[in-house]
DNA sequence: TTAATTCATGAGTAATAATGATGATTGTTT
DNA sequence: AAACAATCATCATTATTACTCATGAATTAA
């Protein structure tokens, strides 16, 4: 019944004093705009405006519509040039998983770059999901999922972005800390200090400990600083990102070390739904996160 | 560019989780509304939504459009309605302007039966104008104006509503009480207390002691009661609507007497802008008006 | 595998909107 | 007062837009 059309053109002759020149400011004839009214007059039965003179006054429901169109009008504006922003990916919500405490450290890094080149979005980060960081991506809970297991998923891709080793951090004046690198066998007798998830899901026991059969004890801690300080205390080791160990060796009295002669080499890949390949936001995180090397080795 | 469609078919979809139903609702078909969304897609150079198996899921373009929808829709639905009902003439604004005292006091009385009769009506009363009531009513300041002088005037037509006589009051004892009509002369020496507007536009000069040459002494009063008390009092004589006199005569020891052998008869007009002639609730009012007869005299 | 549901798309038709021309009215200028 | 300019309404015509129908592709349930 009533349309944009008859809103804007009764704004344009509330702003424009006559039909002639509201035409002109919508680049259509008076006729145009005539004929439009006068179909929503007969829909309504009531008229909006009348003759006075040479030129139109609203009536009172005139007036009435006038006020719906400058309350209306600048909604759709506003929403027209939001979605443009959303359409050239300059706005909208980046809605990021993250399931490991490296990831989010990693992230941590990361954010501000991205904040700084996109203005107009909104990021939110997830750190709990009901099952999983991929069923939480598979739901639309989140749009992107940073991870460093790329498992495949129907539906679901993977960029790599950063790759990193995982060190083992001791104190500087621990035996261990004379070796260039160590084999599972050394830490049998240490306490190793984690992150508090299951050892499933820590790098160090499904890839470096549990192959070569070895079991140390292990304590669940919440603060990564805090961890640290106690390897610094020799009150045990723990194994960190060697991003983050490097800059822990510049303030504390500790020392990394790698694991195994190779080395414990992992990725972090960002996983996005396949159908969201094309979205200029998440591309450009992704972009960001492929330079991530400089930002975060420093 | 977003048109109303647009919105009523986002909120459909939302609402009834599926294209098809969401077509059904607005008796249209599934393909009328896939295009139309295309088509705006297309302009706005982003996707509103997403096929996730054999459903639709809104992107976060089409979830802001969504919002939009929700806030957008009802106030056009609203504002139908309220059309709607003004076209039937049940709600609007009426505004009212009255010049005389006596014009006040009569739709004090015609008033709450109105607004009975018209729930949906609001009435704004104006007395004071820049100039005249007619330069208001021809201004749009107000769309009826109530005045007992009907004077011709282009693009303006008068609806008589009430007739009723201007009377002397004096009291009980004074001894003009006596008699069933005085003549100008009688009132060279009585203290005339009058409302405060000049003496051309009240009809007892005019009418009544100016063709006699009459010019007795006059009081101008702020409050008709307090007038009233003062010629119970002895005070002084007053002039009022008949209808009036005799309400304070039962009250007061008070006595209305004919001006003149064949009384001084006067009419209330409605005026109004002959470009409002068919509105509904102004026809309404002059209806009420002139069945009020009934309402005053009691 | 078959059948049913749901959405996308293309072509054709129906409905709607815009234009251009014209006439009527009003206000201004000569 | 007469001519003129400005403004809006209306009609007939053309252009544009919206809708439908028919069909195909993808997905889910039987």
């Amino acid at each position: 019944m009533i349309e944009r059309t008859h809103l804007r053109i009764i704004r344009a002759l509330a702003e424009n004093g006559s039909l002639t020149a509201a035409a002109n400011a919508l680049f259509l004839t008076q006729s145009a705009l005539s004929h439009q009214i006068r179909y929503l007059e007969q829909k309504l039965e009531i008229s909006l405006w009348q003759r006075d003179g040479r030129k139109l006054r609203l009536t009172q429901a005139g007036e009435l519509m006038l006020q719906v169109a400058q309350q209306v009008l600048p909604v759709l504006e506003q929403t027209e040039q939001t979605l443009q922003a959303y359409s050239e990916g300059r706005a909208g919500i980046l809605r990021l998983g993250v399931e490991c405490h490296p990831c989010y450290e990693w992230l941590k890094k990361i954010l501000a770059d991205y904040l700084r080149e996109m203005p107009q979005m909104d990021v939110d980060i997830v750190h709990q999901f009901q099952f999983s960081g991929m069923e939480g991506l598979l739901n639309h809970h989140i749009d992107l999922l940073v991870t460093p297991d790329a498992v495949k998923q129907l539906g679901v891709i993977y960029q790599p972005m950063f790759d990193y080793e995982l060190v083992l951090l001791v104190a500087e004046n621990h035996e261990l800390s004379k070796h260039d690198y160590i084999e599972a066998t050394a830490l049998q007798h240490e306490l190793l200090l984690t992150f508090p998830v299951a050892h499933e899901r820590l790098d160090v026991f499904t890839q470096f400990l549990m192959p070569a059969g070895i079991n140390p004890r292990a304590k669940a801690m919440q603060s990564m600083d805090i961890m640290v300080q106690m390897v610094a205390l020799q009150r045990g080791v723990t194994v960190l990102p060697n991003w983050l160990a490097l800059e822990f060796c510049q303030t504390l009295p500790v020392k990394a070390i790698r694991l195994g002669q190779d080395g414990l080499a992992k990725t972090l890949f960002a996983a996005i739904r396949e159908t969201d390949q094309d979205v200029g936001y998440l591309q450009k995180f992704i972009f960001l996160g492929k330079q991530s090397k400089n930002v975060v080795m420093v």
